[in-house]
RNA sequence: GGGUGUUUAGCUCAGUGGGAGAGCAAUGGCCUUACAAGCCAUAGGUCGUAGGUUCAAGUCCUACAACACCCA
C-alpha cells in the first residue's frame, strides 16, 4: 500500500481515503482467500435504479465490519454483492425517461422497451455500486450478480417450472389488488393503507314488491364510502339477527341509476353497528363483498377498465369517466332523485400502491399463484427449532405471526421488465409450462405445428430475490461455491422486509436446497433524522451518505432537496428547515467517521436518530487517532523490526491489561451483533486509556534522562505493539484511517502483510497472572485524579507546581517503584509529596480522600478557604447519604443473612470507608471554621 | 380491535437484581514539547406513573399513561 500520507500534515479524511479502496480492490483480497472456515454474507441486493441512502450505507457498514473481521480472523470470507432488477421501479423510471425523450413505450412495443431498459441499466445502474465502493465495502466485485442476468434467470425459470410440476404454482381467477396507474396486479404486501378524511354517504335503495321498512319507508338506506361502486352492486346484505331488516330478507331492491333488481341477503359478516347495518354488495370491487357474494351466488359485475375508468357495464352516461369523476356525478344524480339520505364525515382507510401511490382497486383477474402453505411449514420449523436465529429475538414473533396466517402469493405482474413467465397457451386455452418453448411442447406432446403464445406476464421481483443466497452461488448447478458458502452466515436487513424477502428466502431455499439460507438474521432499526422524523422523499429530510462523507454547501443541499419534489408546495418549508438544521451546509466528515457513527448507533432498538453531531464527534476521534499515531511514530524513529517484548514499567503492564480487556469486549460484542458496544469499547479504550493515560505515562519514561535504555526501548515497543493491536481492532469499522496509519507504523514492526485487510485480527492472549502493576496503576490514576480535582476546583494552572501532603497508606508510592512516584509527580504536577502521620498537624488546605488516603493541597492564599468549605460540605452530604443507605442495609438482618457473603462484605467496607472519610472531612471543616 | 417496542442527565443513548453511566451540549480553568477537532476539572437524574415479588428493583411481575411501529 502507498505510504504517501504525511503525518506532519493535519488530519484530513479526504486525503487519507484517496486511492486506498482502489488499492484494496486490485490487490484481490476482497476475494475469498480459499483458506479457513467459510464465512459468507449475501448483500440484500439494492434496487438497480436506486441510489445509496443512509439505510443502505448503515447496513452495508455492518456487513463490512463482519466481513472484514472474519477475513482478518483467517476465515474464507465472502461478501456476495449484486443488484436487483426491481420490476416496477425500473419500469417506472425507464418509462419516465422515455416519455421525457418524447418516446411512448406503447408505440415502441415490448421488445424495444426491454432493450431500452437494459441500456438504461448499463448507463445508470452502476450508481449504487459506485457508492458502495465509496463506503469502503469489501465485497467481491468479481462475483457481482444481477437478478436478471443469464445464470440467475436460469435459476428463476428452474424454480418456476419445478414448483409448477409439483402443483405448487397454479393459475386462477381471483380478486387481486390492482394498481390502476401501473396497470398491474400487486401483492397484499405492496399495498399500504392510508387514512384520509372522507365521507360516509347514506343512499336510499327503493324496496321492491311494495315492501316497507320498519319505519314505514319504501326504501332501505345503505352507507358507503365509495358511492360510484354502486353501479356494480349485485346485492344488499343485512345481519340475520338484525330485527330492523329481518322481514326484508329474501326480497329485493331496485338499484338506483341502473334499475337492476338485486336481492337482499342475510349474512353474519354484516356489522349491525356500522352505518345503517344495511350493506351494499359489490363483489367485483371489494374483498369482503366478494366473499359475501360467493356465499350467496351473487353476480360479479366488473365496472372498471384497467385504468379504473368506468367500462361498458354501467349506464352510458357514466362510461369512460374516471372513478373519482364518476363519484361526483353519481352523487349529483342521487341528490336530484332525492335518494341521498345523509352525509357523514368519516376517516377512510384508503389502500394505495406502495410504488405508484395510486389508490388500489380490487379487481377480478387471472393471475399465477404460489400455493404457500406447504412451503411455509418447514420455514416455520426452521426458526422454531433455532436453526435460524433472529437478532433481536423479538422479531421471530413477527415472523411467526405472518407465517402462521400466510396466504397464497400472487406472483404474476403485468409488466415488461422482469423474468417472463415460462408458460404458453394453445389457441384453445390449454396452458403448457417448460424451461423453454421446446420443452413445453415436448412435455405436453405438442408438435411444432401447434400454435403457442407465451404468457405476457413477468414474475414478481421478490420471486427472484427469494432465490438470492443460492442463486448467486450457481444453483441449479452443484457448484463448489454452493458447497462452500451456503448456507450463508448472516443476513443483515431491516424489519420492513421480513415478510417480503426474509420469509420468502427461507421458504424457497429450504424447498430447493434442503438448506437454510442463513443461520442468523440481524434486524436493524430504522434511521430517522436528528429530531426523530422518518426520512422521506416528501419531507426531503433524508441525507445522502456521500454528502456526509464529502461535504456539501448549504445552497447545493437546498437545491438537491427541493428538486423533483413529490409535493412542490413543500419547497419553502424544506428550504427553511434545511437552513435551520444545516446553517453552514455539511463540512464532510469522511467515510470512517460515518461508519463509526453507524456502528455506535446499532444498538438493539427499532429507531435511531441520525445526528450529524455524532459524526462530527467520531471525526474528532479520527483526529485523535491520527495524532496519537503521530506521537508514537515519532518516538519509533530509527527502530525497526519491533516484536512484542516483556513490559518493563507498571504502565506497560497496565496498558496491556486494558488492551486484553478491550479484546474481550470486542469479541463478545461482535459475536452478539452489538456493534454499538464494539464501537464504544474501541472509542473509550483508544481515547480514555491509551491516549489520556498511557501516552502520558510513556512520555514520563521517554523524556526522563535517568531512564535506562531498556526501559525506554520497552516503552517504545509497548507503544508500537499496542497501537498496532488497536489499529487492527479498529480496522473493520474504520478501514481507511487505520490502513493509512498502520502503513506508517508497520515500517517499525516485524510484519510481512502489506495491508491491514489481510493482517491477523488480534487474539486474546492470557491475562497477566500478576495483576499488581494493573492495580497499582489504577491506584495511581485515582490518586492523580484526587489531586487534579483540587487543582481544578481552585483553578491552579498546570504551570504551577504544588506540594501535596498525604495521611494514610501510600504504599504504591513508597514501594520503591520509582515510576509510580514519577507518574504522580508529573501528571499531577506536584513538586513535593510529604507523608505525615495522622497525629501530626495537617497543614491548612484542600482535602480529598482517596481509598482511605487523605490528600491535602495547602492553601496558597486566603480566598480559597470559602470555596473549599463549600466543596467539603457537598462531599460530606454525599457521604452522609451513602452511610445512611449502607447502614440501614446492614442493620437489616435479612440482608446480612440472605445476601451473598461477598456482597455483605463489600457493603461493610463501603460503610467503614465512607465513615472514615466523613470524619476526616468533618474535622477539616471544623478546622476551617475555627479560622474565622 | 389485536400485537410488538420505547419511556434513564438539556439532546442521543448504554445499563448483566447488589455502589445510577457514556457521547454530545453546558460551566470554570489551561497555548502542559501527539492532538484547541485538544487537555484538566465541574455541574446536571422522584430511571414514565401506580402497585407487587425480593433482604435488595432502572433491571423481574401486573396495571395504567404517552409515543412509535406492525397486523386487521
Amino acid at each position: 500500500m502507498s505510504s504517501k500520507h504525511d503525518l506532519n500534515q493535519p488530519f484530513d479524511s479526504a486525503a487519507i481515503e484517496k486511492g486506498l479502496y482502489e488499492g484494496w480492490e486490485v490487490s484481490g483480497h476482497f476475494r475469498p482467500s480459499g483458506k479457513g472456515t467459510p464465512y459468507s454474507i449475501a448483500i440484500p441486493p439494492p434496487n438497480v435504479t436506486g441510489t445509496l441512502h443512509l439505510g443502505h450505507a448503515f447496513q452495508s457498514t455492518l456487513m463490512d465490519i463482519l466481513t472484514r473481521y472474519h477475513r482478518m480472523s483467517g476465515h474464507n470470507a465472502l461478501w456476495q454483492v449484486g443488484t436487483d432488477h426491481a420490476g416496477i421501479s425500473t419500469q417506472m423510471v425507464v418509462t419516465e425517461s422515455l416519455l421525457a425523450q418524447g418516446i411512448s413505450p406503447d408505440e415502441i412495443g415490448r421488445e424495444e422497451f426491454v432493450k431500452k431498459a437494459w441500456e438504461w441499466r448499463e448507463k445508470f445502474g452502476g450508481t449504487i455500486t459506485h457508492q458502495l465502493r465509496k463506503l469502503g465495502a469489501s465485497v467481491d466485485w468479481e462475483r457481482e450478480r444481477f437478478t436478471l442476468d443469464e445464470g440467475f434467470s436460469r435459476a428463476v425459470i428452474e424454480v418456476f417450472v419445478r414448483l409448477y410440476d409439483e402443483g405448487l404454482i397454479y393459475k386462477a381467477q381471483r380478486l387481486v389488488n390492482w394498481d390502476p396507474q401501473l396497470e398491474t396486479a400487486v401483492s397484499d404486501l405492496e399495498v399500504n393503507t392510508e387514512e384520509q378524511d372522507g365521507h360516509l354517504w347514506h343512499i336510499r335503495y327503493p324496496l321492491g314488491d311494495g315492501k316497507k321498512s320498519n319505519a314505514g319507508d319504501d326504501y332501505v338506506v345503505v352507507a358507503t364510502t365509495r358511492p360510484e361502486t354502486m353501479l356494480g352492486d349485485t346485492g344488499v346484505s343485512v345481519n340475520p339477527t338484525d330485527e330492523r331488516y329481518r322481514h326484508l330478507i329474501g326480497g329485493f331492491v331496485v338499484l338506483p341509476l341502473v334499475g337492476r333488481k338485486i336481492p337482499i341477503v342475510a349474512d353474519e359478516h354484516v356489522d349491525v353497528e356500522f352505518g345503517t347495518g344495511c350493506l351494499k354488495i359489490t363483489p367485483a370491487h371489494d374483498f369482503d363483498d366478494y366473499e359475501i357474494g360467493e356465499r350467496h351466488n351473487l353476480e360479479v359485475i366488473n365496472i372498471f377498465t384497467t385504468k379504473a375508468a368506468l367500462n361498458d357495464q354501467v349506464p352510458e352516461k357514466y362510461q369512460g369517466l374516471d372513478r373519482f369523476e364518476a363519484r361526483e356525478l353519481v352523487l349529483k344524480d342521487l341528490e336530484e332523485l332525492e335518494l341521498l339520505h345523509a352525509i357523514e364525515d368519516h376517516r377512510n382507510q384508503v389502500p394505495t400502491g406502495e410504488r405508484s401511490g395510486a389508490v388500489v382497486e380490487p379487481r377480478l383477474t387471472y393471475q399465477w399463484w404460489v400455493k404457500i402453505k406447504p412451503l411455509a411449514e418447514p420455514a416455520i420449523d426452521a426458526v422454531k427449532q433455532g436453526k435460524i436465529r433472529f437478532h433481536p429475538k423479538e422479531w421471530e414473533n413477527v415472523y411467526f405471526a405472518w407465517m402462521n396466517d400466510i396466504r397464497d402469493w400472487s406472483i404474476s405482474r403485468q409488466l415488461w421488465w422482469g423474468h417472463r413467465i415460462p408458460a404458453w397457451y394453445t389457441d384453445d386455452g390449454k396452458i403448457v409450462v417448460g424451461r423453454t418453448e421446446a420443452e413445453a411442447r415436448s412435455k405436453n406432446g405438442l408438435g411444432s405445428d401447434v400454435k403457442l403464445s407465451r404468457d405476457p406476464d413477468v414474475l414478481d421481483t421478490w420471486f427472484s430475490s427469494a432465490l438470492w443466497t443460492f442463486g448467486t452461488l450457481g444453483w441449479p448447478e452443484k457448484t463448489r461455491d454452493l458447497d462452500t458458502f451456503h448456507p450463508t452466515d448472516v443476513l443483515v436487513t431491516g424489519h420492513d422486509i421480513i415478510f417480503f424477502w426474509v420469509a420468502r428466502m427461507i421458504m424457497m431455499t429450504l424447498h430447493f436446497t434442503d438448506e437454510i439460507p442463513f443461520e442468523n438474521v440481524y434486524i436493524t432499526g430504522l434511521i430517522r433524522d436528528a429530531s426523530g422524523q422518518k426520512m422521506s422523499k416528501t419531507k426531503a429530510n433524508g441525507l445522502d451518505p456521500l454528502d456526509v462523507i464529502e461535504g456539501i454547501s448549504l445552497q447545493d443541499l437546498i437545491d438537491k432537496r427541493t428538486q423533483n419534489l413529490t409535493q412542490p408546495r413543500m419547497a419553502e418549508r424544506i428550504k427553511k428547515e434545511t437552513r435551520r438544521d444545516f446553517p453552514d451546509g455539511i463540512p464532510g466528515f469522511g467515510t470512517d467517521a460515518l461508519r463509526m457513527t453507524f456502528s455506535a448507533m446499532a444498538s438493539p432498538t427499532r429507531n435511531y436518530n441520525f445526528d450529524l453531531k455524532q459524526v462530527e464527534a467520531y471525526n474528532n476521534f479520527c483526529n485523535k487517532l491520527w495524532n496519537a499515531t503521530r506521537y508514537v511514530v515519532s518516538q519509533l524513529e530509527g527502530l525497526e523490526g519491533i516484536t512484542d517484548v516483556a513490559p518493563a514499567t507498571p504502565a506497560d503492564h497496565w496498558m496491556r491489561t486494558k488492551l486484553i480487556q478491550l479484546m474481550e469486549s470486542t469479541q463478545t460484542a461482535l459475536a452478539t451483533y452489538r456493534f454499538d458496544l464494539y464501537a464504544k469499547a474501541i472509542y473509550s479504550t483508544v481515547w480514555h486509556e491509551f491516549c489520556d493515560w498511557y501516552l502520558e505515562f510513556s512520555k514520563i519514561v521517554l523524556y526522563d534522562t535517568d531512564a535506562s535504555e531498556s526501559e525506554k526501548l520497552q516503552t517504545k515497543a509497548t507503544l508500537a505493539v499496542v497501537l498496532d493491536a488497536l489499529l487492527r481492532l479498529t480496522h473493520p469499522v474504520m478501514p481507511y484511517i487505520t490502513e493509512a496509519l498502520w502503513t506508517k507504523l508497520k515500517v517499525h514492526l516485524n510484519v510481512s502483510s502489506e495491508s491491514l485487510l489481510t493482517t491477523k485480527y488480534p487474539e486474546i492472549t492470557e491475562l497477566p497472572t500478576n495483576g499488581t502493576p494493573y492495580e497499582d496503576v489504577e491506584w495511581i490514576k485515582g490518586f492523580i485524579t484526587g489531586v487534579r480535582a483540587i487543582r481544578g476546583e481552585r483553578n491552579i494552572p498546570p504551570s504551577r507546581q504544588i506540594p501535596v501532603y498525604t495521611v494514610g497508606p501510600i504504599s504504591k508510592l513508597t514501594s520503591g517503584e520509582r515510576w509510580n512516584v514519577e507518574y504522580v509527580s508529573k501528571l499531577a504536577r506536584i513538586d513535593k509529596i510529604i507523608q505525615i502521620a495522622d497525629s501530626d498537624e495537617i497543614p491548612l488546605g484542600s482535602m480529598n480522600v482517596y481509598n482511605g488516603t487523605k490528600i491535602v493541597v495547602p492553601f496558597l492564599d486566603q480566598d480559597e478557604i470559602d470555596k473549599e468549605k463549600n466543596r467539603l460540605n457537598k462531599e460530606i452530604g454525599r457521604l452522609q447519604k451513602t452511610i445512611k443507605q449502607s447502614g440501614s442495609k446492614l442493620e437489616n438482618p435479612n440482608f446480612v443473612e440472605k445476601a451473598p457473603a461477598d456482597v455483605v462484605e463489600k457493603e461493610k467496607k463501603k460503610l467503614s470507608d465512607s465513615t472514615e472519610e466523613l470524619s476526616s472531612l468533618e474535622r477539616q471543616v471544623e478546622l476551617l471554621a475555627n479560622l474565622d
